[in-house]
DNA sequence: ATCCTACCTTGGACATTGTCTAAGTCAAGA
DNA sequence: TCTTGACTTAGACAATGTCCAAGGTAGGAT
């Protein structure tokens, strides 16, 4: 992700403050952000950003592979700017929290041909959810909740 | 599926003709239809029925287990009532078709303990994507996606 | 059979998330 | 520095889901 906006350069891509801004909000840590938070943290560094510019540049930024969008049961999709190294989920079914993690194997070697319907598969994701930590031991809220 | 309406009844539901005509809108084969898709079906057999009331019982069933939510890369969820047996999903990512499928193997086998950061898994759930039969030959939109 | 009442349903307002458009702005090449 | 096509903006609109107050009804009690 450090040389994301050498790299969009290389594409073509006119570079603007408002895309600097947003590569710089998803760039570091492994976040996941949701667009609107995206927004929010865009909105600290470069206060006139639009909302549809956010999204604008988020879509272009799944279309060419720098971030993957990922669909929780949340409602909002995340973004997860760690693309270059494949991996999976999991997630906090309380909090919602989200942490990269690297399972063994290929899960597309786990679906036997008889189970394809003559599809031709490219992709498969694999979410864990379950309680974080600080979510299994502080039961304020409902500690049945899953 | 098919007695369901006598687990719910053990359950102590109110049995009422709303949440009957959304059982059976499940009821069958194996569905996936969003909320709209089962309220535009509830409606054909009782017209009255209030997009809240299906919402509402649709979340229910699912809390008690009886359905699945189903979360695509489409906005909309979609609700599986093949919650008996465990299964997962293969979805086109041009025409949103789902299938059932069954992985060999556990999933959750595949996370070593090394990459569970202390969280207390309870489940995961794999979705394959790629294209169906008919979207993989029919070209007349465009081949290229995905 | 009738009554009661807690639970269910209704319609519509509202919330959240995402998309689209027309008009103005600007990055970067000539 | 000029030009131009790509980018951004604000706000309307769309899709999906949630909430609430008012009225209706299933099913137990009598």
């Amino acid at each position: 992700m450090s040389d994301l906006l050498q790299r969009l350069r290389d594409r073509g891509w006119r570079l603007t403050a408002q895309r600097r801004v947003v590569a710089e909000v998803l760039d570091g840590e492994h976040v996941h952000y949701t667009a609107d938070e995206v927004h929010a943290r865009a909105t600290a560094r470069l206060p006139e950003i639009a909302r549809a510019t956010v999204y604008n540049t988020l879509s272009e930024l799944v279309t060419i592979g720098e971030v993957i969008e990922v669909s929780t049961a949340d409602r909002a999709k995340r973004y997860d700017p760690n693309a270059r190294h494949r991996h999976q989920h999991l997630v906090c079914s309380r909090c919602g929290t989200i942490r990269d993690v690297h399972p063994v194997g290929d899960p597309l070697a786990a679906l036997p041909e008889g189970e394809r319907f003559g599809f031709s598969i490219s992709d498969a994701t694999v979410t864990y959810r379950g309680l974080c930590p600080d979510c299994s031991t502080d039961c304020s809220t409902d500690c049945s909740t899953d």
